[in-house]
DNA sequence: CCAATATACTTGCATACGGAAGTATGTTGG
DNA sequence: CCAACATACTTCCGTATGCAAGTATATTGG
């Protein structure tokens, strides 16, 4: 009962908590298929994402590393080994030779389609059971106005 | 136009990854205070907060790594500086050797009230403008249900 | 023009994590 | 009773991450 008048009270706490254990659920449950279906970590699949959403299909390793909210070496050392698979590609900039843009390759292209369709259909299921339209769109509403600041668009 | 028409027909895929986004957002501005302030990471307050819930307010590893969505050997290594700073010791069950409880001391009690203040405030901020009381419980009920099936308490 | 500063990226280092393997204890089925 | 299996925890190892330092390029102010 006391925690029930606590939570009350405190529902931006509330809030966050959830957020937080929603997300390390998320990303528990999802994690394992993506590896072995698509040999992509979480933050691989992101990354892609965000490329594939950019202008030219490329993005900086700073820009990225915003998106991502990862550091720039963090996202460095992600880029070699999808380099190495040939889903990106280094890009260098002719007016700034310090930018080493990351570009999504046809075989990128191709794998960030397979990997958006496997999260569409998780996604799907984890409201499967008593979500109806409008809960699931009034929550994607609410977490949309958290992310509206954030740069970069994923969907 | 094309994102827009895509977004609505795929609303729990949007959700999910705005939650995704949101969270590493929070676990970004939060970290910063929390560990400057209190000299604890996010992780550490977690697990803090669920052993202050807890029966006896002591959990053994293996609870702990379910509630924390982490691995057993991960809580092994969160727990020994918790130990090493006073925050928590450890207990053994004598009906079972193996269990060795992670528990609250007096000084953790106080430490992760301190920080679930901190966390509170923090969580306020992130919702102070143009956010209503009802966006805001809205929020908070919709994240409730999907970690409903969660085992433990955090608020 | 150029010195000072800012920006983009990379690398070294310390830390944190998960999974596999190892150890200890508990439970179960014959 | 005890052999087989299950559970709890720890340690080892490979990998991932952030920060600080270093390099290279760009911009700015005098």
């Amino acid at each position: 009962m006391l925690a029930y008048i606590e939570a009350m009270s405190n529902t931006p706490f509330v809030a966050v908590i959830d957020l937080l254990r929603a997300s390390a659920l998320i990303q528990e449950r999802f994690a394992g298929e993506l590896g072995s279906v698509h040999g992509l970590a979480l933050g691989e699949a992101l990354l892609l994402m965000h490329l594939e959403r950019a202008p030219l299909q490329r993005l900086t390793r700073v820009d990225l590393a915003k998106r991502l909210h990862a550091s720039a070496s963090t996202v460095t050392r992600m880029a070699a080994p999808l380099e190495k698979t040939g889903f990106v590609i280094r890009q260098s900039d002719p007016r700034d030779a310090r930018l080493a843009y990351v570009a999504l390759t046809e075989a990128g292209l191709a794998a960030v389609r397979e990997v958006r369709q496997t999260l569409e259909k998780r996604s799907a299921e984890l409201f499967r059971d008593r979500w109806s339209e409008d809960d699931i769109a009034a929550l994607a509403h609410l977490l949309g106005r958290l992310t509206a600041g954030e740069p970069g668009t994923l969907v």
